[in-house]
DNA sequence: GACACGTATAAGAGTTGCCTTATATAAGCC
DNA sequence: GGCTTATATAAGGCAACTCTTATACGTGTC
């Protein structure tokens, strides 16, 4: 999951942003990178550079120009890891007590897409103890 | 959004897996990373630390043992972040020229409702340039 | 108290990542 | 052709990250 480490870097994910609200060509995005964190004209290129290299953007050229947009394979491999995890912040943690007790929990913890280099998971064979209660998990 | 910075490394993305699962103690989690990625104890102490110190995991002590358990905000977080992507992967690219000349773009159902009543869809209205079609990578 | 276990911290080395300046390549214009 | 604009690449410096080995600290046991 190289994905992540792509958008590891804040630069990246601005300008992925910008393209999100469609495609912008390398001097525009470059003057707003350059306004909002005052990095040089190469920099941007270079990330630019990481963003297409990673597939999470594609090109094509106009004129002089190059002209980019978002790709949105890499962020749906983000989103798809993200997936195991919804459950955590969609369910009332207060009464995950109650649901406990009642033995009804849902099974979770069913795919894993592990990237892991080595063989696959060793699954804990312990309880399944999916959502637990952290003391106060901010939830907004 | 610090998140991404935590998540951009494989051994944490593996931790955060096997605690999906439920709670595990330090020495657990340890013997499995250890086992998967062949790096010592203090090395996967560490990525548990950065684990705790950015909220992405909570603690508690049970004796001389430390049991952790995934902290869902900071995943959250990103999951918000990436909500101004998903219209992106939720339409027939291919099919988006023809969409927009009919004017039929708008009411699309949304589709996969699965199980999570997830933040409503506000599906990005970037205006005319959105997902324009590309050969979609979806490896790499 | 002494010792083993479970876990964390400290200090240092090697690697990776990002930025800078300088320069190259290609297109547009006169 | 020669100059300007648009963008990319090259090379080097410095900071940040992750690993290692060595060690400290707290807990349970005898």
């Amino acid at each position: 999951m190289y994905a992540f480490d792509v958008l590891g870097d804040p630069v990246r994910r601005r300008i992925l942003e910008l393209l999100a609200a469609g495609e912008q060509s390398s001097g525009e995005v470059t003057a707003t990178i350059r306004a909002e964190f005052g990095i040089s004209q190469p920099a941007v290129s270079q990330h630019l550079r990481v963003l297409r290299e990673s597939g999470f953007t594609t090109v094509r050229a106009e004129g002089a120009r190059r002209l980019y947009a978002v790709d949105a394979a890499p962020l749906k491999e983000v989103d798809a890891w993200l997936e195991r995890f919804r459950g955590f912040w969609n369910q009332r943690l207060d009464a995950l007590g109650t649901e406990l007790a009642r033995g009804k929990r849902a099974r979770r913890a069913r795919d894993h897409q592990a990237t892991a280099p080595h063989h696959q998971t060793t699954g804990p064979d312990h309880q399944t103890t999916g959502p637990h209660h952290t003391t106060e998990s901010s939830d907004d």
